[in-house]
DNA sequence: TGTACATCAGTGAACGCGCGTTCACTGATGTAC
DNA sequence: TGTACATCAGTGAACGCGCGTTCACTGATGTAC
């Protein structure tokens, strides 16, 4: 541990973890940016040379917890990796996202409730896209009709999604993280299985957007389309 | 509108609605007891010969709102009936379900968010009963696996709670609420699907549970009920 | 039908409290010369 | 290497505020006789 000096030289992120074990003590909104200073042990102004507000600072939180479930995602995708089981990263992603919200409810209603909240977050790895990544590698190996593949990172996200927040909020009790593994899979396995079998309306699905794609796009300029022909350095 | 009286005479419900229109304007947290009674006209201290605190106002909200959206899917689902569509039950009370989140998002993510934390709760329809009696109707019908039945409205509740808290949330977005019938359809009818295709691990499916039919479990069998039947002025 | 009285459901003032945020300030740090 | 100085990142006191809740009270209502 740092000897206390007049300049911490971490306050931001000291201050996020502090928020961040404060919503796990108390709850989503239990806590204040004053025993978030405290904690950190530094006076409440100190907080403003580094967020704008109360809120500022919530948004930053949800960020980069979200960021970092996204993270995990991936490398559980990546760590089934492109087995015998053409599902297995999607199965494997989506295990990862119950099981943190099971580990973490407070935390993981905080990053739901308040998603997307933050104006400059720039997410690498968003939840949705490792979702979108591993629907496309389905539709490559074959194991997903590419009449279904529009839309369907929405379906299979709110599957997911659905039993994550139920298990949070507990609306719904498992007993320990085995069983969530299995919920998690059944569930999973019946969207993906369901979505190669449908028949797509005449004029394919409607797309939806979610909020993280829809930033993204804004950001890179025109149209919510394709990524800049010129592969453009990320603006500042 | 009745002239003021002493005696309101309908104040908890009215404090009820007072408080669920602020939801509505506000937010899940923005709003406070006092405004509740200002805009019912009646002083602070008045809520408390109905409520305990401010909390079990808000429990009681959460269940009365869980309450209408149980009877809505419900019917919803009577009246698509047993047609030639065996998943039209199911599917309807889905899009009840989803239609509702996106029409009234901040007082769904109380009801969500809330779900189950009024102890005296009695639902007569509670979304989950809903669920389940639809899925006891397709395997009667022969349109879902028995195999596949226990624990199967999870997954289906699972998938409609997370398209409908994605909504409610503003993480993903839709054009209007035929959009957001059709997504629900797709994904109800994927996970139904796929729910008939599986092959269920030797020993079957363990079952998860939910707070809500702990309680009513709880209720019918050893333990005593409060008296609960109105809310206790506070002690002292 | 009238009256006494218990009970119910309001009032209004007051309580202590902790909150987010602002402000003028100051100590520490980095850098140009 | 030393110094002046701008900038950064803290302090601590103060602000106004609205909150949930309590309390002693009182007006209205229902009922027994």
């Amino acid at each position: 541990m740092n000897k206390r000096r007049y300049h911490h030289g971490e306050l931001r992120n000291a201050l996020l973890d502090a928020a961040e074990a404060l919503v796990r003590e108390h709850g989503v909104v239990g806590w204040s940016l004053r025993e978030a200073s405290a904690r950190v042990g530094v006076s409440p102004s100190a907080a403003y040379h580094h967020f704008a507000s109360r809120d500022a600072l919530v948004g930053a939180l949800s960020t980069r917890v979200i960021a970092r479930l996204g993270e995990r995602m991936s490398s559980a995708a990546q760590t089934a990796g492109p087995g015998v089981d053409p599902q297995g990263g999607l199965v494997a992603a989506g295990r990862a996202y119950v099981r943190w919200a099971l580990e973490d409810p407070a935390v993981a209603r905080l990053a739901f409730g308040f998603g997307g909240r933050d104006p400059g977050a720039e997410i690498a790895q968003h939840p949705h896209d490792v979702v979108e990544a591993e629907l496309d590698r389905l539709v490559a190996v074959g194991a997903l009709n590419a009449a279904a593949r529009p839309g369907a990172e929405f379906a299979v996200w709110a599957a997911m999604h659905g039993l994550a927040t139920l298990l949070a909020d507990g609306l719904m009790t498992l007993d320990g993280p085995e069983a969530a593994d299995l919920q998690a899979e059944r569930l999973l396995r019946a969207v993906i299985t369901g979505l190669t079998q449908e028949t797509a309306p005449s004029g394919g699905w409607p797309a939806p957007r979610s909020a993280h794609t829809e930033r993204r796009a804004g950001r890179q300029g025109t149209t919510t389309d394709e990524p800049a022909a010129t592969a453009a350095p990320p603006p500042r």
